[in-house]
DNA sequence: CTTACGGCCTGGGTGC
DNA sequence: TGCACCCAGGCCGTAA
């Protein structure tokens, strides 16, 4: 599943392929998971690739018009393709006459004979070109990157939440980038809960969570993301932090601190593993009702 | 406004 | 061999 550090990994990789690539042509296959593909295919054939970055689990290819093209466009913010790989998407660097995976569904031939490709088993993931003022739109709402809040801000969009923390870490306008794996493995670091309310969390707490939390994203990226399923770099390699995880889809299994059993519970919508001896749970769940 | 929850999208894996 | 069912992340509608 792609979260933060698979993206990051991603973007890294096709950041040392692509800039300076011109796009010379533009193929889809099933475009239900593409927002006008049409307008993909015409405005980026032809446009010359800046950089390519990652803002929480989205990448943007930014691109922009070669110079003899500049003049009719005029000085505006550079169009970006906005990619997020959803559960099952990958966005690798291929030669152009390497053999095509299966579910591969958008080709962006290069002007150096490979071609990067995007293969979604699933199509949960998502595809849009971004022009003047669409970042905004796209991502203004999305929260702070994990990594460059600081503690105090990072306590402060958490701590005057009465949502649980699990909801909270997997919301994306509070924290950009965080998923299902690493809220998970942060909450079990941390020591927390993962239905303990945000405002419940005791200043210690919060300086562990936001500890826990970094620190396990920073080292995903050194290990190269989880492949829990179908995620790869821009390479198509396997990433290895799957082999470091403590409670992500470990039910059953031996707590790796306490030796307690693994619990899975749905907590926000969504399995979340945790340990019932290192992780206490709150005490009561409040329910509101109509008197 | 905040929170909780169910449904929807898709198809590989699983179990009978 | 077939087939119903589960599940994943994001988003949206609805209700309290």
């Amino acid at each position: 599943m792609p979260e933060l550090p698979e993206v990051e990994t991603v973007a890294r990789g096709l950041q040392a392929q692509l800039p300076g690539r011109r796009i010379v042509e533009v193929r889809f296959g099933k475009t239900d998971f593409v927002v006008n593909p049409a307008a993909i295919e015409e405005h980026l054939r032809g446009q010359r690739i800046g950089g390519v970055r990652r803002f929480g689990k989205f990448l943007l290819v930014e691109c922009e018009a070669v110079a003899e093209e500049k003049a009719t466009k005029g000085a505006e913010e550079k169009d970006a393709l906005l990619v997020h790989l959803g559960m099952t998407g990958q966005l690798t660097i291929a030669a152009a006459g390497a053999p095509v995976a299966p579910h591969t569904h958008a080709f962006f031939a290069l002007d150096d004979g490979r071609e990067m490709r995007y293969t979604d088993v699933r199509r949960f993931g998502r595809m849009e070109l971004l022009r003047n003022g669409g970042r905004e739109r796209a991502l203004g709402a999305l929260g702070l990157d994990p990594l460059e809040a600081s503690e105090r801000e990072f306590s402060e969009r958490i701590g005057g939440r009465h949502a649980r923390v699990k909801a909270l870490l997997l919301d994306q306008h509070v924290l950009r980038g965080v998923g299902n794996i690493y809220a998970d493995e942060s909450l079990w670091r941390a020591k927390i809960h993962p239905m303990r309310t945000g405002n419940s969390l005791g200043r210690e707490e919060m300086r562990r969570l936001y500890g826990a939390l970094q620190a396990t994203l920073r080292e995903a990226i050194r290990l190269r993301g989880s492949s829990v399923s179908d995620y790869v770099d821009a390479e198509g390699a396997r990433g290895e932090f799957q082999l470091r995880h403590r409670v992500y889809q470990r039910e059953g299994k031996k707590c790796f601190r306490c030796g307690a059993t693994i619990h899975r519970a749905i907590v926000a919508g969504r399995s979340s593993h945790f340990c019932p001896r290192c992780q206490r749970a709150p005490r009561r769940r409040r329910i509101r009702s109509k008197n």
